[in-house]
DNA sequence: GCCCATCGTTGAAACGTTTCAAAAACGTCA
DNA sequence: TGACGTTTTTGAAACGTTTCAACGATGGGC
């Protein structure tokens, strides 16, 4: 009781040696209690609530070689974020179910000023990222990368030697195509986000999507043509419109391609937008949607894909994307898939 | 290139050497690069480059003294259950908002199963936690602390020694009985809930609410007594039913009550269950609300508070608390405050 | 009484960083 | 040149745990 004046925090050390024990016996106390007689184990346990200890420090624990126990999840925005956007929910209840299986934490990391993101990311204690990546995707991966941790990128394909989940641009195109086709759709247009970085706007030929610079151009292409083959059509009969992914842009393409094929009866959309620049286009043209025309679309993103699943807008009414997009599909369900697809790929 | 088989992981004493640096440099080149000559810190990084350094180990880092510089928020349910339930979200964004403010992460804590949420409390890697607890509040809360971090807790009293946000159970009782008596009602019953361990059902005297056994009774009652006090009026002269807090068994009380004092005007409810039975009984006996009959409540639980403040359900019109409790209030929008206050305590 | 297996316990070595007093290097001025 | 004030760099000591090979005790079988 003479020795310290100031109050030090009191370590396994200390309880070990106040109970007359090795530091590594005292460790087993308090992780496998089993392993030591029940005598000295009281001992010990007395020993540790007489000097207040805090049982075995975490950060003691972590250096030694321990996980963490915790994965972080990484967006380019603030924090609330996690819990406002209609998205960034269903993806961490989704997330945290199989935390809560596998009995992991979630920790969250908000990257929103790219500044103190990196400081962000690089100091999380976590044992693996997943970072979701619409905005500063690249920076925030290849910040993540750095630290040597698993990595899993979504939405963003993160290059080789990552794993990552994306939408399954080509299978998801497949599976539209296939669909209308199904419902007896030959005169289909197909509206096409830009295929390179200078975007060529309106009509192109279907080589410049089959080798386009991005690849949701040319999976989607890949997929479409699969589909239309299937029935023995090919690609290059149909007009394909390349449009930038805005909703007034669009819909004067989508104008332009109605009035010059008034053939068409159906239009195979790249993305949620230019579906709705497609019905705006069709129904200033006096065609019903769908009597006259369908739509259809695959999301190229996510986010997209779950807002629509989860609030079920997709195929069954009007609606609301976000805060953003109002919609009124009056598509009939499909019969037996949704004509969308993930693809989970894990990268050596 | 001769020695090492298995390819360990560098560390910053590896670069320190491949730099022909001290460790203590190296360190500072990567936390205060501005303490090292430029040539040396070149080198420094280039060395860690060369070596695939991925930067100070958080886990070192730790140790060494600092802070995680994240909480930890911990609730009785699953994790899923941050991102759906709206007071959970309510609540997580407020402290979101204060944390990005502050520099600080957040790190989710389920406390779910009883079992391991001993463990996820003991391991988490945070500076510190918030813990929300109605359920199983004491337990959480005591293996909280005996973590030695700072604690606060939400809706639940902790007792001495401890930081807790809870209603303001006095000055909500005070505001929501002056609004009652600035509209004018002199004729007001209460419809309290338990004041004491065995409950005392139906007609009690002030003084068993004054001397109550839970304190938001005995709160609330000083509460009431202080705004009546302003207008000359004893608590003592209203009509004060104790009552489970329960829908059923409140209405018939509230029935009981308004059929014995027909000249009742207004009712003082202790939460909006019992509001709400008031209003139950009074439709039943054909009373109109808020015309011939006006009910004000205080909730004694943040969730209820934060929940109903967020949807506007409270003083505006039909809507739903959590998915249970259809409600059907009325009451005109009071003047100037929300009849409801805070109280943050911070003990010593 | 001796050998072996088993069970508990010990001691010391990591784990990877930061910090800080002290030493060294450098420049300036008399 | 030497003394003195700055800037840089060093070396070693924490930080608090877990792990693991080795050691001592205990008891059973022969």
């Amino acid at each position: 009781m003479i020795e310290s004046m100031k109050r030090r925090i009191v370590k396994l050390a200390d309880v070990a040696k106040a109970a007359r024990v090795s530091q590594g016996t005292a460790s087993n106390v308090f992780n496998r209690p089993d392993l030591v007689r029940p005598e000295v184990r009281e001992r010990v346990e007395a020993s540790a609530r007489r000097l207040g200890y805090a049982g075995p420090d975490p950060k003691g624990r972590l250096l030694r070689g321990g996980k963490v126990n915790a994965i972080g999840i990484v967006m380019a925005d603030d924090t609330a974020y996690f819990f406002r956007d209609p998205f960034a929910r269903m993806f961490m209840s989704g997330i945290a179910e199989v935390c809560d299986e596998r009995g992991a934490g979630v920790a969250l990391v908000s990257a929103r000023r790219r500044k103190d993101a990196a400081w962000r990311i690089q100091t999380a204690v976590v044992d693996g990222f997943i970072v979701h990546c619409l905005r500063v995707g690249d920076r925030l991966i290849s910040l993540a990368r750095k630290r040597q941790l698993p990595v899993v990128a979504v939405d963003l394909d993160g290059g080789t030697g990552m794993s990552s989940v994306v939408i399954d641009d080509r299978q998801g195109g497949f599976l539209a195509a296939r669909h209308l086709l199904d419902l007896g759709h030959r005169k289909i247009g197909v509206l096409s986000l830009e295929a390179a970085d200078p975007p060529r706007l309106g009509l192109i030929d279907a080589e410049r999507l089959r080798s386009a610079e991005y690849r949701t151009g040319r999976e989607r292409a890949a997929g479409y043509a699969a589909a239309l083959a299937a029935h023995g059509i090919e690609l290059d009969q149909l007009p394909i419109i390349e449009s930038l992914n805005e909703r007034q842009a669009a819909t004067a393409l989508a104008r332009e391609l109605l009035a010059t094929r008034p053939e068409t009866t159906a239009i195979l959309a790249m993305s949620d937008v230019l579906a709705l620049a497609a019905i705006d286009a069709a129904r200033e043209g006096g065609l019903r949607v769908p009597q006259a025309l369908s739509v259809i679309f695959t999301p190229s993103v996510l986010g997209t894909l779950l807002t629509f699943l989860a609030t079920r807008q997709i195929f069954t009414g009007a609606g609301r994307v976000g805060q953003a997009n109002p919609l009124a599909f009056d598509f009939e369900p499909p019969k037996a898939e949704t004509p969308v697809a993930f693809q989970l790929s894990q990268r050596a």
